[in-house]
DNA sequence: TAGATACGTCAATATGGCTGCCCCATCTTC
DNA sequence: GAAGATGGGGCAGCCATATTGACGTATCTA
């Protein structure tokens, strides 16, 4: 794959093809990274008889409180049936409290509930301390390393929702 | 974990403590930086009427040729029923074969055909695509941060898996 | 020969996605 | 004020992917 850089005639190989090997690598380890770190919450959420996309739900929410529906469906990327379904659940079992928005009457602004904070805080202990013990097994250069990777796996049209995402805490 | 060396009366917060927003940005760009790039290859897949359960099987039976079923069941951590299902499907499109195993008779040593490797490349060339983009916008030292810390999600009891998969390119 | 192992398979069930269609309330624009 | 766009909810039906538990057969090992 890798042109000879002594050859001047044939241009060298575009950065993106990159040897094999490093990106057989990086697939392979974000498939068993990811879901090691997911797995690490299924026996929390199945004591309250939920899975992951409750979750996933919860999580945002907690994030960004006050987030809209819209809002939530572009980050999650799935339809507006699928999302319904969770967020029946979660305000069932209490976890996730609606309000009429305020500049927009049609919008429903989403919060956890004080119930709905204590378990996604008790979810996220699990998620950091997976995470916090690769964090420091690997140390700070390699988090930032880990950080750029990924910020670069995001389409252009969806970075801004990460990056506002993470302006809050 | 680590002591630390100048305070003696109160020691820091342990390394598995930190701060909350290096722990939830990690756990937002691996969902986002995860789900962006498994995406990249839906397309390919339903061309063929196949879905990710099926890219996973054919891409780690691309990687480690005469895998046997059991280490393709640690490796992704599902049940022999729903493996049984997607290869199934796999041997009816003819991507991927078998043949019994040479020192244990009783073992099916699991391949790509032909027409299997074919189609895994053509998958795969979207993967690198996506994510030989993000390793050049990130740069080298990056990228092996973004291992490292991968590695460290790994739970320990898996590690040898992983490390024998990135042993034979 | 007895037991363990590798694989296949049955039936039933759960989860979390999808499409297409239609509804209502509310906001915006003309 | 009317028309249309937007935010949200909901119905019916479907699909993909996972689960459990039990059982069968071939083969290997002690």
């Amino acid at each position: 794959m890798a042109a000879p850089s002594s050859v001047s005639a044939a241009p060298t190989a575009s950065p993106l093809f990159l040897r094999e090997h490093e990106v057989r690598r990086g697939v392979e380890l974000l498939f068993f990274g990811y879901t090691r770190l997911t797995r690490a919450i299924d026996d929390g959420l199945a004591e309250h008889g939920l899975g992951r996309a409750h979750h996933r739900a919860l999580y945002f929410i907690a994030r960004q409180p006050d987030l809209t529906i819209s809002e939530l469906l572009k980050i999650l990327a799935i339809t507006k049936q699928s999302l319904g379904r969770v967020l029946t659940d979660l305000a069932e079992k209490a976890l996730v409290e609606t309000r009429t928005g305020v500049v927009d009457r049609r919008q429903k602004l989403l919060r956890l509930t004080a119930e709905g904070v204590r378990f996604e805080a008790q979810l996220f202990d699990a998620l950091r301390t997976s995470l916090a013990s690769a964090y420091a097994a690997a140390g700070q250069e390699s988090v930032t390393g880990f950080w750029r990777v990924l910020e670069g796996l995001i389409p252009a049209e969806d970075k801004a929702m990460v990056i506002a995402l993470q302006k809050d805490i």
